[in-house]
Formats: structure tokens, C-alpha cells, sequence
DNA sequence: TAAAAATACTCCATAGGTATTTTAT
DNA sequence: ATAAAATACCTATGGAGTATTTTTA
């Protein structure tokens, strides 16, 4: 005798409802003695009977009515189960754990959400935004499904998809809207404002600077690009921001904003998840929605 | 593929909790081939991948978590199933449904309610206060476990067991208390006074005055022992009432309380259920304690 | 006597074990 | 190269079927 069995219950359960050996087993598409047999069983398993026994018609005891409710509530929950799995099928479902860089989040996070609604209703979002190192840390060690980041990262667990590439655009001060496009090198020299260390955006930022920044004490840090855009409006230096960026955060800001010499900066967004994930297919349809949400509205300003 | 099984979700359980194959298998007692079958047939069954495999570690998917969860709140609830049958091994359980006839339940029925609460303290009591006939067939049609009756009642398939007996006294207005004790036959002359037709103690009460009464127009009828009381008191005539019944009943009334003649009336009050209950032990357990209730206090009474 | 459940026995499906291969790190 | 899961194959258990007996109303 070993564990109570989903035969035994639904087999039971049938009983309880038929008063019935025979028709309970027509129920259940199974003879009567095989069901006979399961009932005394799980009868024996428990050590208490569960039926009473006659030739016109049986009963349940006491207790057998006690268990009969909580199979019936056991054999509906497992019922829900598979419904809940099979409307599933092959679909993304429960919940989707995806990560989001900060610099792009503010900008494209709310209609990816409404998108993703509005294509999987079902579906259990749970949207983490942090910074690239974070991310990938959540993804290898499973907290989170997929990530929303500036490519390439190179993990060789990874699989990384490029989505759509944003150029970098300069704001400078107001007042300087007429003096030309520097070079990238001259950026330094011109209080070139980063985001604090550890946003992948402000590394995209240096290496356009070849680096030449690294040597240079004059640059100065801010937490969001929001914070860069307010420092240069106040005349303090200048900063790269990601095109996408722009009408949200130039909108009230008297900075001057100007697209850099070719080749223009630009940066790599992508999604990335495990290579492990059996899901792929499903993941590529969200990454498409992400390009879509991404590419919007975009065409004709880059 | 057929349907769910407990033995899959169990398995999954187990791979939820511990992320790896071998270890899940130790704790299900199988070898972790016979786990990784089962996991994946889970998983054909539901059409929708549970889990993300790879050589050094494995993860859930985002619809393994969330049908993780409900899998364990499933196999939480089957526990608490065994719990409930094994913490009931051969004991009475879950509902107790009894009957006990109105001449019987006001003397008795609070204490014996008590008392069962003591001796088996998850029982689920349900009482319930009606005619014999009313009782018989409820039991027969298994709308209760047992009844507190006055036997016999002669039914092929209800067993019966003697509790008791207890006397029926004769009841006079208290200015008749000098008088000598009539016999049987005379009763109707004094107007005898009877419960209602379908009350079984009626019945007894005629046929202990030889069925004369029932060519007597005199005797009148009551809903209640009490009224009964109530309407000798006033003088109006005299009646028998359950010995048991003497202390709560006269306490106020004006009322004469006398032994009739050897023999005796009296009746028996037994305890009754179906032969095809599996419990009888237990019944017998029960009905030992109603008898201890029917017969504390009672002696040098009677 | 008849309806219904239990029992006896046989067979087959399937779960599980062992040995091995595949996979991914 | 190694740890871990999948696969292949075989065996044994147990669930289900048929035929029959037992029970009881």
C-alpha cells in the first residue's frame, strides 16, 4: 500500500456521486470490479471505511462524506490545473520575468507593457528594471526570463538578438545651438557629462571618446539622463543622449540638441535569455514586439 | 496520455523544490531515469514545456513556477486528506448524524450531546429531534448514521439495540394525590390525556390500557409532554408520562406523581441503525454512552 | 429470486530499474 | 572532461478485463 492515487480519488469521487458501483464505473469508462477493487484499496490505505455496503443501494458513512467534499474540491483544483495548462498550449504563460536597462525603461517600458497586454492576456508580467550587470546576473541565475539591453554582452550561456540600433545625439547648452559639431575627441574638453559608473550607457559614451575621457578630470557624473539634461541646460557641460530620449527629456530643458558627425554614435538594443530556455519561439514573437514598440514612430528622425 | 496523475505531480513537486533531476528522484525513492520519464510525459500531457534543462543546473520556466505553485497547493490539500483519514484510523468521523425522538430528546440529548464532545472531539454532531417514523426512514435513506428510539421497530434492515427502560408514571391533578392507583383499564374513564397521533409514546400509552381507549371518546390530545402536564395540573384529566421526564416536567405543576400497579408500564429505549453500517464497533461505542446518560441518576428511582 | 458488489484469475500496459549515450559547461 | 539528463531496453508490478461467486433485500 503505498499513496493515495488520482485513480483512487476520481474513482471515489464518482462513487459519491452515483451511489453506485456499476454506473460509477461506466462513469469513470472502466468496469465495476476494477473500480470495486480501487475503492477497497484506498479504503484499506486510509483505514476507515468509506461506503456501506448493500445489495439495493450503497451509502456512504460518515467520515466517507467528510472525504468525498474534500476529494471533490482536490479533484476540482487539479481539473483548473489543466485547464490552466492546457489553454496554455505551447503559449508563454504564467509569469514573464524580464529585466530592462534604465536608459532605455523610462521610454519604452509603458507601451511594451500595453502591448504585451494587449497580446497575451494571461500572462503574469513581472518587469525589473537595473542596470546591464544586474540583469544578466538575474537571467544566469534564473530570476528572470529575458532581458531588454544594449548588445553585445558575450555570456557564453546567452542567447543575445539584436533589435533595433539608437543613435546618440548631442545636447549642448542652449546658447550654443550655432557653434559647430565637435569631433568626438573635443567632447572631453567640453565637460562631457556621464552617467555614474556602472550604466552600460556611459561606457557607449566613453569608447565613442576612443577612450581619451578615461584621462580627462573634467567630466562630471549624474545618476539618470534626466539629471544630464538639466546639467547642461544649467551650462555646466554637454552629454550623449539616446535619440529615443530626446522628446521626453528635452521637452522643457533649454538644450540644443545635434546629431554628431559620421559615423554617428550609435548603440546595439537587444533582448537576451537563456540559450536553455525551451521557449524560444514564444520569445522571439516578444522580441519582435519589443522591435515593433522600439521602431515606432522613429522613421524619418534618425 | 491520459489524465494528470498524483505520481507526476509529486515528481514535478520535487524537481521544483530541488532543481535537479538526481536529487528530486532520491527524495521520490526512484532512480532519476524514472523521474525524467515522468517529468516529460508531464509535460506532453500539458503541451507546454515546465522546465528549462541544462548541464550544470536547470530552472523553471516562467509557466513551471507559477504550475509549481498550484502543484503544491494541490498535493498540500491530498496531505491534509491523508492526515484527516489517518488521524481517523477506524474511529468514528467527519459527520455523526442522529436522530432521537421528542419524548426522549429533552431529558437527554443535551448531555449526551456533551458528552460525545468530550469522548471524540472532531466529530462533526448533527442532531436532529423527530417522530420515529420520520427518523426510520431517514436512516433508511441515509440522511442519518443512527437514532435514539423506542424499539422495537421491527425493520428488516435496521439493527437494534436496547439501551434502557424506563417507566411510564401515572400524572393526576395534585388534589387527586389520596386517591388509590387506578388500574390500566380505568385510565381512559379518567379522561386519559395523549400526545398527538405519530408520536410513538402515544401509541404506547394506549396499548398499555388494552386498546380500550381507542373506543373512548374522552381522551384528549397534546403537541407536548408538557402540555400535557399543564392540562392535568388545570384538572381537566390525567396522563402517563416517561419517568424521565418526572423531575423537569412537575417541578411546578400541580401535579400527583404515582408508580402504577405490577406490572409496571414501561418501554424500551435502544439505539438503532443500518445492519450494512461498517461502524458498528463504533456504534456500540456510542450507544454505551447514551446508556450511560439514560441510566445515571436513575438509580433507586425506579 | 434478482440485482449488485466482491472475488478469482489472467493479461497487458506501464512504471521503474540498469546500462549507456548525449549534451552542455 | 565531467556532471547531469536523456535514451534504450528489459523486467515486474499492478490495474483492468472476463467469468464467477457471494450477498442481501
Amino acid at each position: 500500500m503505498t499513496n493515495l492515487s488520482m485513480k483512487q480519488l476520481r474513482y471515489f469521487d464518482a462513487l459519491a456521486r452515483h451511489r453506485h458501483f456499476g454506473r460509477a464505473a461506466e462513469e469513470c469508462a472502466v468496469t465495476q470490479p476494477a473500480l470495486s477493487v480501487q475503492i477497497k484499496e484506498l479504503e484499506e490505505l486510509i483505514g476507515t471505511p468509506l461506503v456501506e455496503r448493500s445489495a439495493r443501494q450503497i451509502h456512504l458513512t460518515g467520515f466517507g462524506l467528510s472525504f468525498a467534499e474534500r476529494t471533490r474540491d482536490i479533484l476540482r483544483s487539479v481539473h483548473d490545473l489543466e485547464e490552466f495548462a492546457r489553454s496554455n498550449n505551447g503559449q508563454l504563460g504564467g509569469q514573464f520575468r524580464f529585466g530592462i536597462i534604465p536608459t532605455v525603461a523610462p521610454y519604452l517600458l509603458s507601451s511594451f507593457i500595453t502591448e504585451m497586454m494587449a497580446c497575451y492576456p494571461g500572462l503574469d508580467l513581472r518587469p525589473r528594471e537595473a542596470k546591464t550587470q544586474i540583469l544578466i546576473q538575474d537571467l544566469m541565475e534564473s530570476r528572470l526570463d529575458a532581458a531588454i539591453v544594449a548588445l553585445p554582452i558575450s555570456e557564453p550561456t546567452i542567447r543575445e538578438l539584436a533589435l533595433f540600433d539608437e543613435e546618440f545625439v548631442l545636447l549642448r547648452p542652449a546658447s550654443e545651438v550655432d557653434k559647430p559639431i565637435p569631433s568626438p575627441d573635443l567632447l572631453p574638453e567640453m565637460r562631457l557629462l556621464l552617467l555614474e559608473e556602472g550604466h552600460c550607457f556611459r561606457d557607449q559614451a566613453l569608447s565613442y571618446c576612443s577612450g581619451k575621457a578615461s584621462s580627462t578630470r573634467t567630466l562630471m557624473e549624474g545618476s539618470s539622463l534626466t539629471t544630464l539634461v538639466q546639467m547642461v541646460a544649467a551650462g555646466i557641460g554637454v552629454t550623449l543622449i539616446p535619440e529615443m530620449a530626446v522628446d521626453l527629456e528635452t521637452g522643457s530643458a533649454k538644450v540644443s540638441v545635434s546629431h554628431m558627425a559620421d559615423p554617428r554614435p550609435s548603440r546595439t538594443i537587444g533582448m537576451i535569455w537563456r540559450k536553455s530556455n525551451p521557449l524560444e519561439e514564444q520569445l522571439l514573437e516578444i522580441a519582435e514586439i519589443f522591435r515593433k514598440i522600439g521602431t515606432s514612430g522613429k522613421t524619418g528622425m534618425s
